[in-house]
DNA sequence: GTAATTTGACCGTC
DNA sequence: GACGGTCAAATTAC
C-alpha cells in the first residue's frame, strides 16, 4: 500500500527503514481516520456533540501529521534505492527524483526569479499523499485549474489549488487520481491523493493552518478533512461525474442549515448532511459496510 | 453576471 | 522528444 511520499533525505539505512515503515503507518491510520471521518461527520446532527467530534478528528490528525514530520526531520539526505520506490506513493516515478531548484541564480548569484512556470517539476519532499475512497472529503476549498492524462495510467490526473490563492497567495495545491486497480473484489474506488505546499490561508473553515504549522499539519487538515462535494470529473469516470464545484456547499439547504458559527472548525460541507453525489456515498458506503 | 471547470497550448525538466 | 505542471480562453453552471 502507497501512502506516504518521502523526501530525498535518508538515514542510516536500518534507521532509515524503521521511518519509512513508521511513516507507513501513520499515513496508514491517516487515511483511516480520513474515511472514519468521512462516515461519522456527515451522520451527525449539527450540535455541540458533532463539534467536538470534528474537533477530536482534527487533534487526531495533528498529531500524526507532527509525527510524521518529526519522521521527515530525522531523516538526513540521500538518495533513495531504487526499489525503495514500492513503499513510495507516487505513481509518478520521475516525481521521485530530484526536483529542480525553485530559484535561478545568475552569474553574480543572484536570484532571479522566473516570470512563469517557475516550478514545473514539484518538489517531491514537500508532498504528502494518501489513499482515499473520497478524495474531495477534506474541508478545504479547492479550484481546479487543470486535468491531464498521466503515461501509463488508465485515469487522468486532476489538478487543483487552495481557493485562496489569489486572494491569500496560499501556495497549497494537490493532485487526485483514481487509482487504476481501484475497483478490486470490493468495487471501491480508491484515489491517491497528493497534497503539495501548505495552506498559508486563514481558510473560511477555521481549520486554517498556521503559517508555521508544518506542512504534514497542513496536509492533515487537508487530507483528512475532504469536502463532499464531488470534482471528480475525470472523462474516465463518468459514473463519478456530479457536481463540478468542489468543496461547495452540497446543496442550498445544507447551506442554510449549517452555519459558518455552528462549525467554526471545518468547512461546512463536511458537516452536510447525506447528500452525497453518487460516487462518494458509494464509496462511503463500500468502506461503511 | 459571476464563478468554477474544461481543455488545448505552453513551458520546464528529464 | 516525452512528459508533467500550469496557464488562460472558452465553456458551463449557478
Amino acid at each position: 500500500m502507497k501512502h506516504q511520499q518521502y523526501n530525498s533525505r535518508c538515514v542510516p539505512q536500518s534507521s532509515a527503514s524503521d521511518h519509512r515503515s513508521a511513516m507507513k503507518e501513520i499515513a496508514r491510520g491517516q487515511s483511516l481516520v480520513t474515511q472514519l471521518r468521512a462516515i461519522v461527520l456527515p451522520a451527525l446532527q449539527a450540535d455541540e456533540r458533532s463539534e467536538l467530534v470534528a474537533h477530536m478528528f482534527q487533534n487526531i490528525l495533528d498529531c500524526s501529521s507532527k509525527a510524521m514530520a518529526e519522521l521527515h526531520m530525522h531523516q538526513s539526505p540521500c538518495p533513495r534505492r531504487p526499489h525503495d520506490d514500492d513503499d513510495v506513493l507516487v505513481d509518478d516515478k520521475k516525481r521521485v527524483k530530484k526536483i529542480s531548484s525553485v530559484d535561478c541564480k545568475n552569474e553574480e548569484g543572484v536570484t532571479t526569479a522566473k516570470p512563469r512556470h517557475q516550478q514545473k517539476r514539484r518538489r517531491f519532499d514537500d508532498s504528502v499523499s494518501l489513499e482515499t475512497p473520497v478524495p474531495h472529503y477534506d474541508g478545504r476549498q479547492w479550484r481546479k485549474y487543470g486535468q491531464k492524462h498521466i503515461n501509463n495510467t488508465k485515469h487522468s490526473r486532476s489538478y487543483y489549488r487552495c481557493t485562496y490563492r489569489q486572494e491569500q497567495d496560499c501556495k497549497a495545491t494537490k493532485t487526485v487520481q483514481q487509482q487504476d486497480d481501484s475497483s478490486g473484489a470490493d468495487h471501491t474506488l480508491m484515489y491517491t491523493v497528493v497534497y503539495y505546499g501548505q495552506h498559508t490561508c486563514k481558510d473560511n473553515d477555521g481549520v486554517n493552518s498556521s503559517p508555521d504549522d508544518s506542512e504534514t499539519n497542513t496536509r492533515s487538515s487537508s487530507d483528512s478533512q475532504s469536502s463532499i462535494s464531488s470534482t471528480c470529473t475525470d472523462p474516465c469516470d463518468n459514473q463519478n461525474q456530479t457536481s463540478l464545484h468542489d468543496n461547495k456547499p452540497i446543496d442550498d439547504k445544507s447551506e442554510k442549515l449549517v452555519t459558518k458559527d455552528m462549525y467554526e472548525p471545518f468547512d461546512t460541507t463536511a458537516f452536510a448532511p447525506l447528500d452525497l453525489d453518487s460516487w462518494e456515498l458509494d464509496a462511503l458506503l463500500r468502506f461503511g459496510a
